[in-house]
Parts: structure tokens; sequence; C-alpha cells
DNA sequence: ACGCACTCCGTAAACGTTTACGACTGTAGG
DNA sequence: CCTACAGTCGTAAACGTTTACGGAGTGCGT
């Protein structure tokens, strides 16, 4: 079966009704469109989707950028897997299908994307890795391409986005810290602009500052948010000449590297350490000590982003009405061994 | 900027020009090509692809087909997105692009891989997961599309695919564990009709003849590869009346369920039964006790099936000569504490 | 002066759809 | 009998490219 043309001849139809037969327009006779519905499925014919999107601009694909150095995919554990397994539950119930973005490392972002974008490739995007100002989000506001981004930032007012909750997940652990009578409490942080890092540490801060306790620069922690981060960060941890009693991760991974290092110089975590963890962590469970973690569904996170990208697309706004805009993804605490100690109880 | 006509329009040149200054055809002058070069790239011109890929009958894109059940995904782990990664390391190179195509748990992957591959919305297909007898393999083959499975299937006589060393890992760890002196040794395999589970047993049932063990029917273990499914492992283990001594898992996976059961019954994984796992598997270091364990790099799997996929695509065959067209892929053991004790010190 | 090869470029057809428009029925109402 | 209208359907243009073909110009050898 080659195209609509042919099924029309086979059906001695024109080329135009087949169409509208197959596409469910209203102007066609109840028996022919029967009948075309039915040599279709015989032939197996299925429309050829650059000949529909050329002529009607829509190509009923959603990109989704992401960054893609060998490390960071290594890194980022099943953490995109999870969100894109929930993106395309709510995109394939309306036909849509997902392409996959990778932004090579060596590109600027802004530029892979709007490339991208002007191959007409996609109708919508996903982006996520947000910085502090990115210029990508003035881009798309400026074209006028329906898109969503994991992560908030600082460019253009008003966009649609889902972020996690660091400033709940920073403010929850120092307030158990506290409450466990730490005083002195590390956190580590990526280097970079993404504006993920940023609020994390603000609302440690702020945090601390509710408590009157002092914020100490030294006690942030710039690593990569990595197993070699968490070593790294081990590694620092153990150098300074106040040692902090409790440390925060940014990300679950870390712990795996820092307890290996605090191993090795003989101090033992959740006990001589209280560290605490960040993400979707099924790993935390199995380490030893087990990990006190803020968890997540990766699942649900991505049903909700692609929810909210369709509800800013029109052709598939009326299935999602009355949606937000914006949203705080909130993480649950999963209490563990890592932290379950009283300072008070240490020399 | 809308299309190569207004560019055209904007340099005074024909349409026809532009588009051969573009794409690197030979019969265009020197200083024109500049100039078109230049302008596209002072007014972010890039090709419109469905104009493209109607034109040329080829769009750039590859597919990646997988089953998108929720719980498919979520026991998935990160396997596919590892494989992702070294698969756009390849692609990326040729500007190829990734789609995901996730056939719905409620549809026939035959016929959902029809419909896709009748949309011409790729040119090449990678699938997964390959039933014992796969219809999408003759299908492939027949409509004569570039494909590559990841996966063995006695459908179709000669096709390209990868797969994991079933044979070698059952075999390596039937003979390991009959060197430490277990005799019962159970197995787990997946119900399905996957080819995957088949080899898998049949390589086990073979390697134990040659040590002239009888293959006991009632020792596989017949459960989902998933946590759940080792527990429920461990409990068919702990129910049988001859207890076995050492157990197979096919998928690592499984042993976290599988060591909770065990330890419900006070029986001490790495003591009073010996485990070995299999697959891609961080987590198994982090267990208590350690598994012993095979495992491979799932971001050089990607790109081995990368290269082969586009081996056998004419327009890229020659970046990739002499390649092969099937590949075993081995496995690594990474010996854990979890089978490390000597089975004559037992009861 | 002529033919020939070569370089460069313009013209127009083709890819497979969707859809605006108009044409053709038959029917009902005046 | 005329008009209006609804229900169907065919015609042809349009979407943005690529590319086969041929034409114009130039240089060169005969």
């Amino acid at each position: 079966m080659k195209g609509i043309r042919q099924l029309a001849e086979h059906l001695n139809i024109s080329i135009g009704t087949v169409s509208r037969a197959l596409n469910g327009k209203p102007d066609v006779n109840q028996e022919t469109r029967r009948r075309v519905l039915a040599a279709a499925e015989e032939l197996g014919y299925v429309a050829n989707q650059s000949g529909r999107s050329l002529r009607q601009g829509e190509t009923k694909v959603i990109g989704l950028m992401i960054e893609s150095s060998k490390e960071t995919v290594e890194n980022a554990d099943n953490f995109f897997l999870g969100v894109t397994s929930g993106l395309q539950s709510v995109f394939s119930r309306h036909q849509l299908d997902l392409l996959m973005l990778p932004c090579p490392s060596d590109e600027d972002p802004h530029e892979y994307l709007k490339r991208m974008v002007a191959r007409r490739i996609v109708d919508a995007m996903i982006i996520s890795d947000t910085q502090r100002v990115d210029r990508r989000i003035d881009f798309l506001s400026r074209a006028k391409i329906p898109f969503v981004a994991l992560g908030r930032s600082l460019s253009a007012s008003n966009f649609p986005w889902i972020d996690l909750d660091f400033e709940g997940v920073a403010d929850h652990a120092v307030e158990r810290l506290i409450a466990l009578g730490h005083r002195r409490i590390a956190i580590t942080a990526p280097s970079s602009e993404a504006n993920l890092g940023y609020l994390f540490i603000e609302s440690y801060r702020r945090a601390l500052e509710r408590h009157d306790i002092a914020f100490d620069p030294s006690l942030v922690i710039r690593v990569r948010s990595s197993e070699q981060g968490g070593y790294q960060a081990a590694h620092e941890l153990l150098l300074l000449e106040e040692r902090p009693t409790a440390v925060i991760l940014i990300y679950e991974l870390m712990a795996i590297g820092l307890y290996r290092r605090l191993m090795e110089s003989g101090v033992m975590p959740g006990r001589d350490l209280a560290v605490i963890g960040f993400r979707d962590a099924p790993r935390a469970r199995f380490l030893q000590p087990s990990l006190s973690c803020f968890r997540m569904s990766l699942y649900d996170l991505g049903v909700a982003l692609g929810r909210m990208l369709l509800a800013n697309m029109p052709a598939y706004r009326d299935f999602y009405p009355g949606g937000e805009r914006n949203i705080i993804w909130p993480l649950e605490l999963m209490p563990g061994e890592s932290d379950a100690f009283d300072v008070g109880a240490m020399v």
C-alpha cells in the first residue's frame, strides 16, 4: 500500500473523500465511510506522517530535551526513565510520540534548541535542568512554542513549570537535624548555574537562621552530584578543622561515595555523622546503614508534566482543564538509620 | 524566517540554488554558497523536516520500541536509559534523532509496529524484548526496514541482533557453584515467551548434566523478574522439601525481595543460601551481604547496537564497515559475599 | 566561426496529505 | 415551478523541500 491515492483508486472514490472519511469529518456518507475504513484496514493503509505534518503544520511529536554527556546519563540513574514513562502514559492517549533530543555537551543548549524548533520536528517541548537565567525559556515563550520546564528559572515571568520542593526538603532536613541536637550541619550543592542548587542552599540558610545558627559558607560543599562527588564531599568534610555532625546531600547517589570515604577514615555514618539524602532513592534502602531520604514518584511527576504541557496546547487544552501553571513537587521523608542517633551522646 | 523561499528572495537567488548550496551539492559557485550559508545563519533558517522528509522519503529518525507498562518501566531500572545513552552517542554524530515508541501493554506489539512503520515516521527500528517467535522480525525483514534487535529469536534466519550471553552466565554460575560444593542449585526464569528465559534455563540444564546432576524441574522457579518476584521466589524456595543450597537469579533486582523473604525466615543469604545475580547491577554492591553478580556496560551495549544498525543502513554503511551481524554480549563476574562460602561446611 | 566541455543557475515537477470551494443531487417549502 | 438547503462528493491548491533537466554563459581547441 503506497498512499491515499492508491486507496482511493481501489475504491473508485476521490482522494478527498477518502481523507475526510478517515479523519472523521462530518460530510461523508455513513456507508462510504464504512467502506473506506474497511479497505484501509484490509490494505493496511496508514497516513504518511510527513505529508500530513507538512500540510497541517504539526507533527504530533513532543520533544524532550536532555543533556547527554556520558557522565550525566550514568549518574542520572533512572530519573529520566521514570519521568519519561509517566510522560508517555499521558501522551499515548493522544497518539503523541516522544522524541528524545539529547543536546551534545559541547553545544550551547539554547542554540541546539533553536535548531530543533526551526526544523519543525516537534509541536511542543519539555526542557529540564533549567539554569538560573535560561535563554531557552525566553526563546520558547517568544516563539509561542508550547513547553513546560522541569525546574524553575528567573527567566521570563510566567511560564509553566514543575520543580522539586528543594526548599521544603532543605527546611525539613535542617529542622529534623536540629531537633536531634545538631548545630553544625553541612550541605552539598552543585557548582553550576543550575537554579536547583541555589534554591536548595537558600532554604538551608534560612532554616538555620531561624534557629539562630550562623550560616557558615565553609559548610557548603561544592561538588558534582555523583557518586564520585559524594566521595569528594566526604573528603572535604574530613578536612574541616571543626567537623560538622551532619550533612545533607542534594542527591542520594552521592551517599555511596560518601559512605566509602567516611569508612576509609573510620568515620561511621549514622553514628559519627548524620546523613540525609534527597530525591528518588531506591538505592538508599540498601546502604548500610540505610539512608534517611526524601523520595517521590518519578512516574507521577512525569504524568503531571505531561498534563501540564497538554493543558498549554490549544488542541488538547480541553482535556485538561483548570490545572495549575506551576507546581512545587512534594517529597516524602523515608526515615532510615543514617541520622537516627542523638548528637548529644557524641563527644 | 519562514522557508527556503523567503531566504531565496532575500538573496535574489533561485530557490533551487539555495537548496543546493545548503546541502553541499557540487554545482554551485563558491561565492554564492558562502552568501547563502551566511544568510541562513543570520536569519536562523533551518530546513523544515516535514518537507524534506516528504520529498526524500526519509525522516532521519530512528525508532526505539519498548513495552511500556508502568510495572515494566519501574522494574527496568536504568537498563533502557543506559542503552539509550549509548545509542544517542552514535546517532547524534549523524544528525539522527531517537524516537521512543512505547507499545501500550494492551496492544499487540506486532500491530503497533506495523502502524508506526506505515506512518513512515522512522527510517529504522530497534526492537527489544524479542519473543521466541517474533512476528515483528519477519515483518521488518520482509518490509526491508533496517532494524536491529536486542535479543535473539527463532524467527527469520539471519537478522542483526545483539543478545546478552545468557548461556555463558548460566554456565559460569553453575560451574562456580558446583566448584564450591553445591549440588542442588535453583534458578529463576520468567514465565513469558521471551526467548531469554528459555536460553537461560537450557544452558543451566546442560551445565548441570555435564556434572552428572539430574535436572530437577521443581528447581526452576517461574516468577516475574522484579523485586516482588524475588520475594516470591524465596517463598517458593523455602517451601521445597529438599531445600537447594544455591540460587541463580535472572535479574539482580530480584535479590532485594529475595533477601528480605529469606531474612524473615531466618535464612541468611551468603551463609545458608548462595545467591548469584545477573545483568547490570549497580545496586548489587549495596546489598548486605554484597551480591555476586554478572555485569556489563549498558552504554557500550547501546553503542554497539547503534553501530550495528547503521551498518545495515545503506546511507551510513560506509562509516561502519565490516561489523559482525550478530553479537553475544559478554558479562563479567563481580564476585561478592553472597556466594562466598563453602557448602561443605553446611549441615 | 564553430563545436564542445564545463560551470553555474533557474524552472518545474514531485513527494502525500488536508481542506476550501464549488458542484451535484434530492427534498421540502413556498 | 422556483428557491433554499442539507447531504455528499470531486477538484485543485497548498504545505516546504529536493532534484532532474535544460539553458545561459564562458573558455578553449579546431
